[in-house]
DNA sequence: GGCCGATCATTTGTGTACGAACTAACTGAA
DNA sequence: TTCAGTTAGTTCGTACACAAATGATCGGCC
């Protein structure tokens, strides 16, 4: 589990700040709502790197968030196109493909043509697939468990409905 | 403001999907913290390209949220080395590289060698960098305002908090 | 029945993100 | 002082992320 980012204590500056504008708004990076996000989701993603990743002691699952979210869909509706995975799994759809690639060359998913609408690649999981998503699934738990730790049962709830709020 | 993705209402699936095992834990993507990390994030940045892209109707910020991030604690801090911003900043080395050599192409910081250290660059905002910084200081406040315009005043406040505690 | 706008997939290009491996430089203890 | 351990920066490789452009196909409307 590496997360060589901020994990430190910042040693002074080097030099002195310049000194802002006094009529300037006050501006704090680390208080914004964009900073906050990025920090929670990378502390997210380590987590996950360390419960899914492809060095978490051979349990052989070394899957990416994406690739497994992609999975996740698979098993929870069924075949889809591409199109309907990437809004399941809110993706925009050059990202759905380098994901879809990636799985299918692991032998996890398999596309074929939609015989009814010969635009459409229809994307399901194979036999390899399911059998990963079995399990993969309580990893998967434990990360969440893993990521929500600091907060109590009430702070969860809360925390999920404005996430929700804000998407 | 494009955000092509899960913006609509998604169509009924083609086929019936797999019955899932009835002893398997249930396990809901769209429940998850880091499904709702993401896609709040995903919303931030739409709304951060918006407000500082390049098709902002040419205030010619024309800034990324790294890149940004990186002029406002320029700017907080004076000017540090490559390593130290990047722990302020949250972001790993290697990133830090990419962002700062893309300022750098557009004049906004440079570079000199620490006379103390040699192992350190020591990044600094430019005249030019400084001015940009002191005109996008609204918008990117706009950026924060729109992001947490679904919520009140009391729960921007319990959100805000619910990350840090988290981070 | 054939055109027109919408939809789906793909490709290209840019910009994060970060692990891993490497070199150069510093630092403290033997 | 020397050298082992640490730190700073760079490079490489992989994997998102998304805008924009392209080509194929569909669906409806006249």
């Amino acid at each position: 589990m590496t997360n060589r980012i901020a994990r430190h204590a910042v040693p002074a500056p080097a030099e002195r700040p310049v000194e802002p504008d006094p009529h300037a708004a006050p501006y704090r990076l680390d208080e914004q709502i964009g900073f906050l996000l990025r920090r929670a989701n990378q502390r997210h993603l380590a987590i996950f790197a360390a419960g899914m990743g492809a060095g978490s002691q051979g349990d052989g699952h070394d899957l990416t968030p994406m690739q497994w979210a992609v999975l996740a869909k698979l098993e929870e509706e069924g075949a889809t196109s591409q199109n309907r995975l990437g809004r399941l799994a809110a993706m925009d759809g050059a990202t759905v493909k380098g994901v879809v690639d990636r799985l299918t060359e692991r032998g996890l998913v398999d596309t074929r043509a939609d015989p009814d609408d010969r635009r459409h690649r229809v994307v399901a999981l194979t036999a390899a697939g399911r059998r990963l998503v079995a399990r993969s699934r309580l990893a998967a738990a434990a990360i969440t468990e893993d990521t929500l730790a600091p907060l109590s049962a009430a702070e969860r709830e809360a925390l999920l409905a404005l996430l929700r709020k804000l998407a």
